[in-house]
RNA sequence: CCUGCGCACCGCUCCGCCGCUCCGCCCGCCUCGUGCGGGCGGGGAGGAAAGUCCGGGCAGCAUAGGGCGCCGUGCUUCCUAACGGGAAGGGGUACCACUGGUGACGGUGGUGCCACAGAGAGUGCCACAGAGAACAGACCGCCGAUCCGCCGCAAGGCGGAGGCAAGGGUGAAAAGGUGGGGUAAGGGCCCACCGCGUCCCGCGUGAGCGGGAUGGCAGGGUGAACCUCACGGGCUGAAAGACCAAAUAGGCCGGGUCCCUGCGCGCAAGCGCGGGAUAAGGGCGGCCCGCCCGAUCCCGGCGGGUAGGUCGAUCGAGGCCGCGCGUGAGCGCGGUCCCAGAUAAAUGGCGGGGACCCACGGGCCGCAAGGUCCGGGGGUACAGGAUCCGGCUUACAGGUGCGCAGGUACU
RNA sequence: GGCCCCGUAGUUCAAUUGGAUAGAAUGACAGAUUCCGGUUCUGUUGGUUCCAGGUUCGAGUCCUGGCGGGGUCA
């Protein structure tokens, strides 16, 4: 199985993605925070994810850019496991990374963080039932 | 050789693995949608993509024509689709070098800067200081020739009437300037020159320039103050605008619709026929039957419109090459190329080399500035399309070329 | 993505048509009062008027460019 991330996997649409940052559940992780809700969606993924990288910290365009790529990066190459345990429990879910930093992360940290805020939220949500 | 400045240009590169997006072709899968998965080939950020400061293309709305108003621009000619942009030119100004003159000031060359129309249309404002600041002005001064008074034999002295804008002082600015003559002292009062205004002639498309004559000097500054003149501008902007179109609510149109019960058809929902009971808004009517309308709810349809999607939207005032025209910005002709089109928003991640730069240590060359080789270390900027073009402005490691200035060494 | 507004002591606000040394409250600091603290009184301090140019004799004010902050539009 290729570690691909295509559009179908990306959470898009105003209705769904403020359904989620409203009444989802947060994990923090330290610069990044992360909120997922448990939801049935429209595509054979298991999961829709979105990354948002807002403006207030990060003002240059290149910044967030770069932000942006290495959280998707960090995703991307973690996400079948993940898929697995969404598709064990029958259950589809919706994601929304937040950056809170002030600074450019390095992709060490990215990755790790990432990584264990995703295991944290399905911990929580979806391995106990 | 080094340093600085100006102008023009470039603005990291290669390999492996894992990924993204668009286009074309092909294959597989199913819940058949232009989905999901896969293969091959091709395209994939900038000189500023930025700030959003100007100008257009394009789109919608408004609009008979014209004026007023409002906003913008402002030396000339040209370039351009257009511009507040650019090119060439004119004028002014500052500095440097050389130079003419006793001096005011002028000439030549170079470099930088200039929102550079009008202050002979009107209005406003010019604080403080200063005697006086816009129909100028005697504070300190200078003079006191003339006239008057006093003193003296006289020469003359003192005081006054008064004369003076040359000097001092104030100010950002004080009624042309310099040199001389003249004078009681002074003053364009007179002369020469410098500057300025007016007129004439010549040159230039023009801004203007050159020459001559003439006036004795007209009269401050400020239009990035109101304003005048000339020219330009309808307003709003891709969240413009066009199309397709769930769910829910509401609108319009059509049909049905009181309750109880029996039989038949049907899997059921329900439909048809018969019997009984009788509540209810309005109309037709004296009243009843009956019929019609309305309300309620049900079914079907229509149109507006939201989510969502598609177009707008990537071939253009286009790039590159060659030739010709023009001082130049540019223009013309011919050839050739197709070069990002995302949309919660694509160029990324990891690893390894190469190139360049910086300081350090060491070797060699050189009188020296410096050059070169080796070693380990650090760095490679500013910055990311969002409708598209033409400009401007701002940010920027490092490199290349040309020009200028300065320094060092050698000949 | 478009449009609009604002920027003055540490903080909140003033400053007439452009006019001299940018003013007030509060804060901070020091002193007095008090056994101590608060209140009160007195004094002191504090400014690149966001930055860089320009116009003007003179700029917080006018003009140009930049920087920063905020608002608004489906």
């Amino acid at each position: 199985m290729r570690a691909t991330f295509r559009k179908h996997e990306r959470l898009t649409g105003r209705d769904r993605v403020k359904a989620v940052a409203t009444t989802g559940k947060a994990v923090h992780e330290t610069p990044f925070r992360l909120v997922g809700l448990l939801m049935p969606l429209d595509t054979p993924a298991p999961a829709q994810v979105a990354f948002a990288v807002p403006k207030r910290h990060l003002r240059l365009a290149v910044q967030r850019n770069r932000t942006r790529r290495l959280m998707r990066e960090a995703y991307r190459l973690n996400k079948e496991r993940w898929y697995a345990q969404l598709r064990a429990a029958d259950r589809q879910c919706a994601w929304l990374f937040v950056f809170q930093g002030d600074s450019v992360p390095k992709w060490a940290d990215t990755h790790e963080k990432i990584t264990r805020s995703v295991d944290r939220w399905l911990l929580q949500h979806v391995a106990r039932r």
